[in-house]
DNA sequence: CCCGTTTTTGCAACCGGTTGCAAAGTGGCG
DNA sequence: CGCCACTTTGCAACCGGTTGCAAAAACGGG
């Protein structure tokens, strides 16, 4: 059925040495004997298979990309870049969706019986355990919109959530908003709580300020909205900082459909500044992550992992700033740049 | 550094058949040796390298996944679903992204390299012949969201495109809009073609319409608002079948910023069903296309045909139906079930 | 034209598994 | 206990490639 080495060799009346060293970068092959079998091979329309070659030299070229959240809108945008970035540089991606799972044991297995050159853990929710059972195993992994650490276990890129919660925080208080609160994701992720640490920090030093916060059950439109209107029930806040754009969007048609107005009665900020905050219908004020730096920062530092495996696990975090839309009022005086 | 077949059965004192046998479904080893086996690949942490038995077995349980819309949130369902369905069935989703590309050469080649057992291309814009190209290299092949045919070249798993175009027409004939416009996506998509057929169908055999329609660039928000923003410049039509609920979002989004109503001035319709249409914010009136139903056929197709691959193929379609929301308003006099 | 150097080539072993086949082992039954 | 049928086991070849090594070929200089 399919064409080998073989045969395009017997075809070219060469050695399936020859015909291996012609589809091999770098090795030796005079241009005749090259023009040869490029010939035969053309005729039987041979391609090398790329997993029986994997078997000597080790590389498979391909990589594992593991999710779990796939109700996040943003998570596409995510897919888009990180499939595109990986295929720009000869990358595979062999997509592993978790759903609900979180011990990393499976995906391992699996990935390993796959021999993945390397694999990336995408998720902005799953403790750094996860992508360390990864390096435990054996397997280059980059922690892509991991929690952050002075000294990392595992290689992480991502943003400095702490850092986002205090300008989330800070922006609150120029715009002068007393009674303010964070709406976060899940209890146990870990953006959630970092968020909301670097959010309760700079509150803290502002003693003129009320300060509440709960969670939502996941990152999604449903779980952002189910909070937003129990959360209204009993003396909302002016303000709220949600801990992702969907929750915000979610929250937002709460509010909405209560009869309020943004930013009139309530104002809203967000993270991550995906496609839809852009949107006219909704016109989110957020913060900006910057995704595709981060994506391709995670590419570029588990090909080099591949390359160096005891390379020191090191964390590349980018900043963020403040997009302004519709969804918070105005600063109420001037700000010091 | 890896753990292999030989390392087992030396620990274990059997030859590397036995210990190959132990990790086959069905193949004859005793208690004894099984557990022999089991004991010292449980000490190693040996698991089977499923590249290297691909060689041999001739399959990877490698399916290759082509897309080209990274941008239509329903996307983000689809991998959902797809990538869970074949992860239970113990198959792996190798994802492709074609971007703009439409020469299905290169995915083919790629696909062939990596030994996939069979492809599945998720597209309702791609034509049936790029599905074919890999029809033609041997790969089995399943077009998900396809163009329907009566005697297709490849399998299809789908919906009617055509009756959908029909459905929608009927629904605002029903209503008593008089002047009415397909909002489509891009012209070379199949998808939108078919569905212009139905919906020009129903009208040309309603002499007192008014029927126009034109093109969005792509599949996506701000082509759909971009297109309405166009069309509410001279003469809007009363209501509009958007060719995808993404186009239907941006449109309503251009006739909001116009000061318009919904359904008010204006009746939108859209299709897909897709999880943000149900958002209390947007609350889209739209035909619901069965993903769910589509994707678990498409990945039992494919297996099926790696199984006998000369099945003849065979165009499975879903029934659609109405999903009532707000953005049309309710029949203008009884209309018969 | 000869000889030393460099390049190209084929052989054969190997990567990590699977599998047909024959030999060895096991069990049942008369 | 002996015979037969059935199960289990190891050997060796194979899957489709790569690569170290030594032999062969090409090249360059005198």
């Amino acid at each position: 059925m399919a064409v080998t080495l073989k045969d395009v060799a017997e075809r070219a009346g060469v050695s399936r040495s020859a015909v291996s060293r012609t589809f091999t970068e770098g090795a030796s092959v005079s241009d005749k004997t090259r023009r040869k079998v490029e010939k035969a091979a053309d005729e039987l329309g041979y391609s090398p298979n790329a997993l029986a070659s994997s078997l000597t030299t080790g590389r498979t070229k391909l990589i594992g990309l593991v999710s779990n959240n796939f109700h996040n809108p943003i998570f596409l945008e995510v897919f888009d870049l990180f499939t595109r970035g990986l295929q720009d540089r000869g990358l595979r991606p062999l997509l592993v969706n978790l759903s609900h799972e979180v011990d990393p044991a499976n995906s391992v297995r699996m990935l390993r019986q796959y021999s993945v050159d390397g694999v990336i853990v995408a998720s902005s929710t799953l403790p750094p355990s996860f992508a360390k059972a990864f390096r435990d195993a054996g397997v280059p992994v980059v922690h892509s919109f991991g929690r952050r650490a002075s000294m990392p276990e595992v290689h992480v890129v991502g943003i400095d959530n702490q850092e986002c919660g205090r300008m989330a925080a800070q922006t609150l208080i120029d715009r002068g908003y007393t009674r303010v609160s964070f709406l976060g994701g899940p209890e146990r992720a870990t953006s959630t709580q970092d968020r909301l640490i670097g959010f309760m920090d700079v509150m803290q030093g502002n003693p003129g300020m009320t300060v509440s916060h709960s969670f939502a059950s996941e990152y999604s439109f449903d779980a952002g909205r189910a909070e937003m209107i129990r959360l209204l029930t009993s003396d909302p806040a002016e303000a709220y900082f949600c801990g992702d754009d969907v929750l915000s969007i979610g929250a937002l048609s709460a509010v909405k459909d209560a009869g309020l107005s943004v930013p009139g009665d309530i104002g809203i900020i967000g993270l991550n500044d995906m496609e839809m905050a852009g949107w006219e219908n909704i016109n989110l004020t957020t913060i900006r992550q910057p995704i595709g730096e981060i994506i391709n920062s995670s590419i570029e530092l588990v090909v080099a992992t591949v390359d160096k495996p005891d390379r020191t696990p090191e964390a590349r975090l980018f900043p963020c700033r403040i997009v302004e839309r519709g969804t918070l009022r105005p600063p109420a005086y001037p700000v010091s740049p």
